[in-house]
RNA sequence: GGGCUCGUGGUCUAGGGGUUAUGACGUUGCCUUGACAUGGCAAAGAUCGCCAGUUCAAUUCUGGCCGAGCCCA
């Protein structure tokens, strides 16, 4: 073999990272490749990329989510457009409170909140750095000079600003309403952020009296909550307790500043098979009880305060936790013998997503934004969406129908997003900073210009530095936004939003909203909620969602279940000559899964081939190694058996009168590459992926090349033209999926890389009849091939009384000179 | 418990009212050919989750059930 121009024999994961750490290393050529230049005059495309939150280890299925996001980037540069791949990452939140809570063993409200403060950010930055490197290791060509942080003053301020505006619209209130209260941690969540949790609880039958000294039994899970109970329901249909309806109920315990007795009524969400049947309705012990109250017009009681403590109603257990007063009440129950039975049930109880802890509803004075308004708009919005894959949509759609209340904002937290509002003239008014300052209102006054509002009809009464003389105290709120609020600005703030309004114009809305399936009612829906309010426009013009990497069985993977898979494993897999192996529960035993190479390159190219945007997909090392490195191998084998040979001046200019086995690969070649350039058009990396992968691994090598070896020994121009060429365009349509592979290849060969590549490649010449003899000459191969091995020849060796068909009577010479025919 | 999405050889996947149901990986057998055993040729392997219905005809449409996932209560 003459000597190939590419020196390595094979692909590995060394050279892999070889490639890749150059690529990384230069800052100015890394900017000019991948960097955003809104004035390039070309369509600007603007990816609202998650920002994910670092919390020290990175999911492998976000992992290959993100390598995704990347082939989208990477392919809509190489189709021409002006990509902007910002690198974000999202900080603010509860979950860092919770680690520096529990590596110091020290709650937070313990601490002087600036000190608490710091201690977050130092601890959120050292994942950030592990993220950063991960990012970089699966091939990311994100704009990481640029980072974004959500609890930067930069970012804040435009959350600020946002919330200021909508503020000042009318479009977010404040009200007293029922709120989910996670005592423990001390702040008010939302609806999204519950979960349940099964748990053994007592079900406590409680003898009731009526008015006129009729015993009723009363099932309930929540006895200390007899007293805030505002109604008892039966239901309607049953016929039980039809004598009941419209009697009144005595409260079986003592209370304090309240009636002693409650209407009995129906309501249809009672379950009559449920102990008794018969239901007390207290505000508030679950979300039916809030419903129920909103429905009967009943007015609510504070039963718990934000300590988590009973209150004054609650007589005898005001003062004591909820836990404490609901066994103190079973006790006095039972011993004035009120109490019926009492079973133990196994029940779900609502807790709070970060704290696990059981959650109250209670009334609470929060920010809302007013969403239930604006629904029909944002559906209709919605409508000029694409959605990749289309049926995703309907995650969407059937949250909106769900929602029936406005979105509280307002935490009781502190690493987040203060709420940048003041109180003065005793609460009558509030202060306003102007958009473009980040503001923290708990240790600071309000800047000069500053407006002053009227609390309640938001009128604009003056500039705080006129006024503050005759407003008496001033005092900064001291609550903070839910961090969705930060969130679910991304699109805006990543468009230039506030910052860069002339870019904004030209690139909102945003080209496009890739994330995963499980935060559609969370992410994507507050987004264009927020888009719709501050705009009346689409955030978006595509949205993309894709499934969720599950382990090899198609469970979800969680430390719970001990079926994970570190990213960097997998990425790391075969460097240095080391192997992968991970030890996995599966549904029966625990399975040993061994890889000896996969690396990013064959990571990316798995996801790519693999799996169908939308659908959830299984993460197994072994099956990625076995199904995809091989492809690598293939194409690089293909590229260094080509690189033996010549490089013509000019690729592009294809010579005269070329034969027609060059005419019909060139044509296949055409085809493909129009599917491929359609794929990377539509966003569909799986039709793209696929079709270099059949024609590089299948017809080209296997057919072609076969054909063509002679004429490529003999310094054929035309044949070296003719694989030069496809080899080239090849790489870089297969650029997106494999950008190290592809560079690295390209610019050993024709001393450009196929990452810099910003127009797709020219079609060769289409034709359609010669791309009909493909199957004919397949089989033709094949045939001659499987015959010369039942005689028991060798492929080289010549044979006899092979016919070629009348179909391909134009490679007549070409086959008899490749199978040796006489 | 409810809503939504999904369910095609061992694994992944294409397709879609009439097909010998696509391809890949894996398995098995055979074979060295001037890049490549990371290769070539071939074989086995699927009642298209289950049960009804619509239809001349269902894997495809409809309903129910089962299983997985997401979301909600």
């Amino acid at each position: 073999m003459p000597s190939p121009k590419l020196p390595d024999k094979r692909w590995s994961i060394d050279l892999e990272k070889r490639i890749q750490e150059e690529h990384y290393s230069d800052d100015v050529q890394y900017t000019n490749r991948y960097g955003f230049n809104p004035d390039s005059g070309k369509e600007i495309f603007v990816i609202d990329t998650p920002p994910p939150y670092p919390s020290g280890t990175w999911h492998i299925g976000a992992v290959a989510q993100y390598s995704m996001i990347d082939v989208i980037a990477r392919s809509q540069r190489l189709i021409g457009k002006e990509v902007k791949f910002p690198w974000g990452v999202d900080r603010n939140g509860i979950n860092v409170e919770f680690t520096v809570e529990k590596d110091t063993k020290r709650k937070m409200k313990t601490y002087d909140r600036s000190e608490f403060l710091k201690l977050c950010e130092e601890t959120i930055e050292e994942f950030t750095q592990s993220m950063r490197h991960t990012a970089k290791r699966v091939g990311l060509s994100m704009d990481f000079e640029n980072e974004y942080l959500t609890d930067s003053p930069d970012y804040r301020k435009v959350t600020q600003a946002i919330f200021t505006d909508l503020f000042k619209r009318g479009e977010i209130i404040e009200d007293l309403r029922p709120n989910i209260y996670d005592p423990v941690e001390g702040t008010t969540i939302a609806d999204a952020e519950v979960e349940r949790k099964n748990r053994r609880t007592k079900l406590v039958d409680v003898k009731w009296k009526t008015e006129d000294d009729k015993e009723l039994i009363i099932s309930t899970t929540r006895p200390e909550l007899i007293c805030a109970c505002g109604v008892v329901v039966v239901h309607p249909d049953d016929a039980r307790y039809k004598h009941l309806i419209g009697k009144h109920a005595i409260l079986p315990v003592p209370v304090n500043g309240r009636e002693e007795k409650v209407e009995i009524r129906t309501h249809p969400s009672v379950k009559s098979d449920f102990g008794s049947g018969i239901l007390m309705v207290c505000s508030f012990g679950d979300q039916n009880d809030v419903s129920v109250f909103r429905e009967f017009g009943l007015t609510p009681f504070q039963a718990i305060d934000l300590e988590g403590c009973m209150t004054e109603i609650s007589g005898p257990l005001s003062g004591m936790k909820v836990i404490d007063a609901r066994a103190e009440i079973i006790n006095y129950l039972d011993e004035n013998n009120l109490i019926d039975s009492i079973t133990e049930k196994e029940q779900e109880v609502p807790v709070s997503e970060r704290g696990k802890n059981p959650v109250e509803i209670i009334l609470l004075k929060e920010y809302y934004v007013k969403q239930t308004h604006v629904l029909d708009r944002i559906e209709q919005l919605t409508n000029e969406i694409e959605f990749h894959p289309p049926r995703n949509k309907q995650f969407l759609l059937d949250w909106m129908e769900n929602i029936s209340i406005d979105w509280p904002i307002s935490r009781r937290r502190w690493y987040h997003t203060e709420i940048p509002i003041w109180y003065c003239d005793n609460g009558s008014k509030v202060i306003c900073a102007p958009p473009g300052s980040y503001v923290q209102p708990w240790r600071e006054s309000p800047p000069e210009n500053s407006e002053v509002l009227d609390r309640e009809s938001r009128e604009v009464l003056g500039l705080f530095c006129d006024m503050k003389d005759s407003i008496g105290e001033v005092i900064g709120e001291e609550k903070v936004f839910d961090t969705w609020m930060d969130s679910s600005n991304s699109n805006l703030f990543v468009s230039g939003y506030l910052n860069d309004m002339d870019n904004f114009e030209k690139s909102f809305p945003t080209a496009i909203r890739p994330q995963g399936k499980e935060i559609v009612r969370t992410w994507l829906y507050y987004t264009l909620l927020k888009s719709a309010l501050l705009l009346d426009k689409p955030g978006f013009k595509h949205v993309w969602i894709d499934g969720l990497g599950m382990d090899p069985w198609g469970r979800k993977m969680s430390k719970s279940l001990g079926n994970g898979i570190d990213a960097d494993s997998v990425l790391e897999c075969g460097a240095g000559g080391r192997t992968g192996s991970w030890k996995v529960k599966g549904p029966d035993k625990t399975v040993q899964l061994r890889a000896n190479k996969i690396g990013s390159e064959c990571f990316r190219l798995w996801k790519a081939c693999d799996a169908q945007v939308g659908d959830d997909f299984h993460i197994n090392p072994e099956e990625i190694e076995a199904k995809y490195f091989g492809v690598l191998t293939k194409l690089y084998n293909v590229a260094r058996f080509a690189s033996q040979f010549e490089i013509p001046s000019n690729l592009d200019d294809a010579p005269e009168e070329l034969p027609i086995e060059d005419r019909w690969i060139l044509a296949e070649f055409a085809k493909t590459m129009e599917k491929v350039e359609n794929g990377w058009k539509d966003l569909d990396i799986y039709t793209a992926t696929q079709s270099l992968k059949t024609f590089g691994t299948g017809v080209l090598p296997s057919h072609w090349l076969e054909m063509s070896k002679s004429r490529l020994y003999g310094d054929d121009k035309k044949a070296a033209w003719t694989i030069h060429r496809i080899v080239r365009d090849l790489m870089t349509a297969l650029s997106p999926v494999c950008p190290f592979f592809t560079h690295h290849i390209s610019t050993t060969l024709y001393s450009n890389s196929a990452v810099d590549v910003r127009n797709f490649p020219n079609r060769t010449v289409k034709n359609d009849d010669l791309c009909s003899l493909t199957k004919i000459i397949e089989d033709f191969n094949g045939a001659t091939w499987r015959t010369k091995k039942d005689a028991g020849l060798p492929l080289n060796a010549p044979i006899h009384g092979i016919i070629i068909p009348d179909e391909l009577k134009d490679f007549k010479s070409i086959l008899i000179q490749m199978h040796k025919l006489e």
